[in-house]
Formats: structure tokens, C-alpha cells, sequence
DNA sequence: ACAGGGGTTGAAATCGCTTTCATGAAAATA
DNA sequence: TATTTTCATGAAAGCGATTTCAACCCCTGT
């Protein structure tokens, strides 16, 4: 019981016109004399017919269809951003090949290569760190490629962000004001730019502008997760930290939570700023301080900007850096 | 400078063969004697070809993407689900064409037919509510379909759960256990399936056993989100409930920080359990008692039971009932 | 030495649609 | 009315693979 499918070719034969007229009323060409269009929408409409994407895809050589390559759909920050892009992409009537990397550069390669496979007609990449090779691919692909909250010290890819650095100092340079000199950074790999070259610039910026001195000791690497934070807790609780930045929202809670358990109170004891505001800064208690990013507007924009490259237009700016803001919560002490 | 790119025609030529045996090497077909192969592989190799993924399902009628339908992709239930369904299709070489549908049943029928037109080999649904008009569009559709984490109370349809009524039904009769009488319950939409006829029949068959006479004033329809708690808590508090049942974490997690901050201690004024043991139960404080669900492996399970249906197997079990369990956190008092 | 086979290959049809190009009809111009 | 444009339409050539079918080659068995 293998379902028939109709093709363009049974409703020319219907309507009693080429495949090319039908052709013409599908794609809305305007060259086709009302009274033919309505004949062939009627039999369109009696044989229930859909085009076949895939068929139109080879001939068109455009398959309407966006790669989007993520670390992982279930990490919110990520995830939020994909929503952008999705909502976005539908707008255009593009589809979203959705795939997760793991952030592991093989794997990424190997999914971008699988896209272009696919003829996706252009991809947007998110993750924490490009490396030679993924750029190369990026240009050898025939497909333009954006990057959605993911920064390229190359510049070489279009790309959406906020100003990482400078929302780093602001938020250090908060803590400073209140009177703190020991503060932690609680961070990714530093072997990812977006933390060696970005967060801890803008740090250090913070510091030397305090003329406070730079210490190494006070730098974590860990991971992006509660229980990462959990387990960095105890360390940064023995460095005599006051005060600490901390690159994941989820690791900020595990801080956070971790603290309050052995009786460092949040923010008496250890006053926490995070990164990325998602919904955890609101449900931990205290909740929590935070950088503030336009989130959905991030992949909202770089779809956008991915829809003018696929149709070979001109970017207004190839760098594109939202807005941020800072949103104080619990886990900071009032600045006034 | 647009690139150029290489056909198997082009493969054919260079190695002084059909395109034919091009395509027996590219697809592993074992008919190819091994000089032939080498000699076209090292020909694929320094032309660096890629079959087109496009033509070839125009050609073989089969696209290896599958369409996956999920309300929000930030929400970490879906998502968790999503994750588990991505993995298994990569393992089997599928791709993932991710759509949001925003729970709205004119929008998941929109997807579906595009979906549908994009030459799909299957779909995987997840969604709160199953009406008639999409239960015949998934009949309709000549491509298996698979619900995950998505009950379909018609049983038309394979799928991937728990058993929600019983789930809801032990963590009930537990806060009954320790002498409540007056159970909230706290839920999505009740025109929703999932809902109205699986987590308030456990509900009820918890209340009938124990002979506490069902009080529908007690049963409360929110939405799935933190907002959504905090404003329903209020209500809760009125009723003079001893402990609820929350169908959605976030929702749990607002219903808890509001109650902690009106003075209402959870769970010495109020126990708490919540559904899906997502990461936000243990980011709460009180973390929060859940019913704990398989999430990755429904949606790995579906995800391999499509595979199946994709190659005319028989499925071993249409509706196929994943183990759950119960793990007790701060928000319930300990049972013994 | 010759028929029968199995293993390799290539020719060509096909998948369902887009798109160029030519053509006939209708409308505009002279 | 004759001629030039414009408009609608159809024929047919791809798009880049898969797949059927027939042909061929070389090896066995007798």
C-alpha cells in the first residue's frame, strides 16, 4: 500500500498544460494568464499535490534549507539562540538541519562537510572556539557560513555578538567599585578564544585600570555545568576570593549553591556575577547578578544576515556586536 | 568565483569508468573488483568528491533526514529529548530537519506538510496534545511517524513514554503516605491529553484508594514556565494545600521560590514534587523531588524505532513504556 | 577445447522539477 | 490592414545521482 505520489507531470496532464506552466503557478511566476492559473490550482488542489522539494532542489541547485551546527541543543544559552535562528529561518521559508558537535572540532568538520552534502544553502555555526582548520572549511565551502554567539579573532566569518571584553570589565570593574581586590574568574577552557581572548582581556582590563595586580592563581578553567561549578566552589573558597566572575550560568549556580552549603554566604561572603542571563539566574537563590544578552536576537540576526549572503547581497557590516547590559540580582550587593 | 564542483560524472571520466561503478564504490556495493576500486578512490580522492545528497534522494528516494517536531527548543524537556534523538540518527547516518511548532496545532500541521514536501524518511513528534486533524495528517503522511515523550490516547501512532498516570499516581500516594490531605495539583493546559487524562487519572486513582474524596477546586491549569508559578503559588497557598504536584520543573521551581519568599516553607509548610527531573531541579533550593524520567533514551528509543519503520521492519512493541522512578530531594520531607 | 557460470562493468532510463528558448497568439503601433 | 511587440505557453535539456539489464570476461568442469 505504498502511497502514490502525484507529480507535476499528472497535473500538466489534467489541467491540459505543460509541466512548465504548472511549474510557473507554483513558484507564483507571474507570466501565466489568470483564467490557466485557476484551471491548474483547482487540479492542484483536486489531486492534492506537493512539490517535491528534493526534485526541486537538484534542478534549482537551492534546497531552501540551513545547516546549523550546536554544541548541544539541551544547553540553554545555545539553545535560545537556535530558537532565533528557527523563528527567523521560517520567516524566509528556510528549514534548519539541527546538529550537535559536542564543541569537538572533528566532529564539527565532519558535520559541516555532511551539510554541504546536503547542498544546505548556507550554515550558521555556534560553538566556543574555531580553530585553523574549521576555518579553512569554512572557506572552502560553497555555502556562506555566520556565526551565532561564537567569535573568530580571525575575523575572517560574518558573525553576531556582544562586546565580551567590555562586559567583562563593566561587570569586574562593578566588583572593584564595591571594594573588592581578590576576584576570581571562573571560566571555560582557556584553550577556547572566546574565554582566553575575550573574557579574560577584559578582565585583566578591569584590573589594570584598578591598578590592581593580575594574579594567574585567581584564573579557573572548568567546565560549562552545575556540577563544574559545584566542584570548583571549594577552590575558589580557598584562594580568599571575595568576589567572582564566572563565564556559564549553570556553573554560577553550582557556585553558588555549593557556597551557601558550607556557610559562604552569597553575597556577603562572595559576592557572583555571571554571563549569559538564561533562565538559571532567576531560579537560584540568591539569584543571580548578570551580563544580559539579547539572546534571540543573536540567532535572529545572524539569520538574517545569512539570508542576504545566500542571495548574494552585500552585508552592511560583516562584525556585528548586539548590545549587553547587566542586570543585577541577589548575588551582588547593591552598588549604592 | 563561484566554485566549481565535481560530479560523478566527473569521477567516471578521470578514472576511465561508469559512472556506474563510481556509484557501486561510493556506495560500498561490494560487486567492484578491487583494483577498480582503488583506482576510482584515488580519483575521488585528488578530484576531492562529494556525492550530492540531493541528487542521490532524487535518485534512490530517500533522503536519510528525518523531520523532528518539538514544541520549544529551549525547553530542556524537549530538548533533553531531542538530544537523545540526534544522537541515535547520526549513528544510523540520519539527519535532523528541527522544527518549532509552539505547541499550536495549526502550526504543527504546516511543518508536517513541509516536512512531508522535503522528502522526509520519517518524523519524530513531540508535542503536549495530539488532535483529530493532526492524528490524520499522521496517517495520511507517507512517511513513519514516531511521538516521543507525547502520549496519543487513540494508541494510532507508535511512541516513546513513561507511564505518566502511574508515575503521578506512587508520588501522590507517598505525600498521602506522610498524612497530606489536601494535594494540589498544578498542571499544563487540561485540554491537553498528558494532562487531563494521564496525570490527573493518577491523581485521582491516588486519592480513591486512600478514600480522600477528589476536590477539582484543588486542580490547577497554568502554563509550563517559572512565570507561571510564581503566579500560581499565591492561589496555592490560599487553597490551604499541604504539598502539590507540579506537572512542569520550571513551574515547580517558580512555585517554590515564591513560596519561600512569602514565608511558606518548602517542605515544612509545603512539599513539593515536580515531573521531568530536569537540570533545574537540582539548581532550586529546596532542590525539588521529581519523578525522573529516561529523557535521552525516549528519545533514542523513538529514534530507533523510526529506523525501523523507515526500513519496513515490524516494530517489536507499538507503544513502547519506559521505566521511571522517584528520586527524593529537599522538597519532600524523608518518607520514613 | 567448449559450454556454463559467476563476477565486473557500462549504457541508459529514471527520479520530479526548473529553466531556457522558440513559437504562436494577441495586442499595440503605424 | 500590415507590422512590430508583448505575452503565454510548451518542448526539451538539464540537475547529479541510482538502478536495472545486458554484455563481457575469465575461470571451471568435463
Amino acid at each position: 500500500m505504498e502511497k502514490q505520489t502525484v507529480t507535476i507531470y499528472d497535473v500538466a496532464r489534467e489541467a491540459a498544460v505543460s509541466m512548465a506552466t504548472v511549474s510557473r503557478v507554483v513558484n507564483g511566476n507571474p507570466n501565466v494568464k489568470p483564467a490557466t492559473r485557476k484551471k491548474v490550482l483547482a487540479v492542484i488542489e483536486r489531486l492534492d499535490y506537493r512539490p517535491n522539494a528534493v526534485a526541486r532542489g537538484l534542478a534549482s541547485k537551492r534546497s531552501t534549507t540551513v545547516g546549523v551546527i550546536i554544541p548541544d541543543v539541551t544547553n540553554i544559552y545555545f539553545a535560545s539562540l537556535a530558537r532565533g535562528i528557527d523563528d527567523i529561518a521560517m520567516m524566509y521559508k528556510y528549514n534548519i538541519i539541527l546538529t550537535n558537535s559536542d564543541d569537538a572540532g572533528e566532529q564539527e568538520v565532519n558535520v559541516l562537510n555532511t551539510l554541504m552534502a546536503k547542498q544546505v544553502d548556507g550554515v550558521i555555526f555556534m560553538g566556543n572556539h574555531i580553530d585553523d582548520k574549521l576555518r579553512a572549511e569554512f572557506k572552502r565551502a560553497k555555502a556562506p557560513v555566520v556565526l551565532a554567539g561564537t567569535v573568530d579573532p580571525e575575523g575572517d566569518t560574518p558573525s553576531v555578538n556582544i562586546d565580551y571584553a567590555a562586559a567583562v570589565e563593566e561587570a569586574v570593574t562593578n566588583l572593584i567599585k564595591r571594594g573588592h581586590e581578590k576576584i576570581a574568574l571562573a571560566l571555560g577552557p582557556l584553550s577556547q578564544s572566546i574565554n582566553a581572548e575575550y573574557r579574560l582581556t577584559g578582565y585583566k582590563r578591569a584590573l589594570s585600570k584598578a591598578k590592581i595586580a593580575y594574579d594567574d592563581k585567581l584564573v579557573y578553567e572548568a567546565g560549562y555545568s552545575y556540577d563544574a561549578g559545584t566542584k570548583l566552589q571549594p577552590v575558589i573558597a580557598d584562594s580568599g576570593a571575595t568576589a567572582v566572575f564566572v563565564g556559564d550560568d549553570e556553573m554560577a549556580a553550582g557556585i553558588i549553591n555549593a557556597s551557601m552549603e558550607s556557610g559562604i554566604d552569597v553575597p556577603n561572603d562572595l559576592e557572583v556575577i555571571t554571563s549569559n542571563d538564561t533562565i538559571v539566574t532567576q531560579i537560584t537563590r540568591p539569584a543571580i547578578t548578570s551580563i544580559t544578552q539579547p539572546l534571540y536576537d543573536i540567532g535572529a540576526v545572524a539569520m538574517r544576515m545569512l539570508t542576504k549572503l545566500m542571495n548574494d547581497k552585500e552585508l552592511d557590516e560583516k562584525t556585528v556586536t548586539l548590545p549587553y547590559g547587566i542586570v543585577r540580582r541577589a548575588s551582588t550587593k547593591d552598588a549604592d
